[in-house]
DNA sequence: CACTCACTTTGCGCGAGCGCAAATTCTCTG
DNA sequence: CAGAGAATTTGCGCTCGCGCAAAGTGAGTG
């Protein structure tokens, strides 16, 4: 097990407010593990033996339904918490999670949480606002999936991924990790046909550029237009 | 403030694993607060200075959008707490609270709820593993509005409420609280008008009853073929 | 460097379910 | 108990976006 860098990792937002020497305790029983691209991390319904911080990379968060249709519930990003069943009393994942890139990760053993979250108070906190965080952004994903038509949920997803994960280049902002036409209509209850026709339509329009697994945002203030027009109901 | 009678709410859920003086301890701080049919508990975006339990009747949650569009996000039964923002680490209440029928809560100032989680962990621990199954509901919701059809979501949605808040009749099984086609719909993203179509042909086929702000599933396993048969994609 | 496979684009037809409108029925209130 | 308003039902046309199909375009590999 190599020595894990505490000072890289002490920035990182779910241990903002803990003490050096609490981190160090924290950090003790964690492991760092590597993941290839597009290889599995944990698998939907497995036991939840572990909990995870991603310290490098992205992370899909995937459900598939029983008759094998696949929703990408979320992306992960450096810093953030994930896997955090246990945290929540639960024993299994509800869903898998697959690296969207190389990535490397801090593990620790679910078991631990209890001790972890009583012995480093804000340790439960920070986590406990994550998690306030994605049942409110789930919240907002139904609310429109209810309302909007799918221009402006495909808009909404785009624009999300571009706060989260965008990087700047001479074009406008890319998004930081490969995704296909397909993962855009699995985040948002599309087909990859009609997320493909929009991305040509707003690629003529000089909105967005996009290759090959890779999509850039040349104008996020239209897009933002496209997101919000036309309610329908 | 009128005594609690702490006999009837020892056996809720969010108290499951408290003695019996941890119990009064902490409902001491708390007010019972009643609420007359669709009075609003909480607005949305209001500050979140209270948190609850539901301790008589049924609460409708609901998401406004910024077109004025509205969105159930759930219903709140008996023994369940809600508002719990401040758990989360929120200020304001992301939904409002309504009043679905007469209701009686429990109420107390968030700014207590670290202290209380602190000093009693099974408290905590209950009510982070709500939020967990919550958080996994929102997830199933937003799998089924991106993989299902408008009739499979409304059966859904039947059979949760039902499960939920089922009452046996002679009938089958009623839902417990005036439920109108367009509650129905603010559930389901569809249009009341869908909704009360699928009502008629299920009402036609006899497995379900209904009138007026009111459902009977007479043959929940017939309703069970009608969410699970056909999916799309 | 060619081959293959995955990803993407585009065309075309169709159907689920919305939008609008109007009639009907039930409940509550004065 | 009559009137009014809320909730429900039903009809009809139209459109968005899916389903299917087929061609085109990279990118990685042996």
């Amino acid at each position: 097990m190599p020595k894990l860098d505490a000072s890289l990792i002490a920035g990182l937002p779910p241990f903002e407010g803990l003490e050096k020497d609490e981190l160090e305790q924290v950090l003790a029983p964690a492991r760092s593990l590597r993941f290839e691209r597009e290889k599995p991390i944990f698998e939907q319904e497995a036991e939840a033996h572990l909990f995870f911080v991603l310290l490098d990379g992205h992370v899909r968060v995937v459900r598939t339904t029983t008759e094998g249709q696949q929703v990408i519930v979320r992306y992960i990003s450096e810093g953030e918490v994930f896997g955090i069943a246990a945290a929540l009393g639960r024993t299994t994942y509800p869903a898998a999670a697959i690296a969207a890139v190389d990535c490397v990760v801090l593990a620790w053993p679910s078991a631990l949480w209890p001790e972890l979250s009583t012995r480093f108070p804000a340790l439960g906190a920070n986590t406990y606002r994550t998690v306030g965080s994605r049942l409110q952004e789930a919240h907002t994903r139904v609310v429109e999936m209810s309302t909007e038509q799918v221009e402006q949920r495909v808009a909404h997803a785009l624009l999300r991924l571009v706060r989260q994960t965008g990087r700047k280049t001479g074009e406008g902002i890319e998004i930081d990790f490969p995704i296909t036409r397909q993962d855009i209509a699995e985040m948002t209850g599309a087909t990859l046909h009609t997320v493909s026709r929009l991305m040509s339509a707003w690629e003529g329009e000089g909105i967005v550029t996009s290759g090959r697994k890779r999509v850039t945002v040349s104008d996020p203030h239209r897009l933002m237009l496209k997101a919000e027009s036309r309610e329908k109901r």
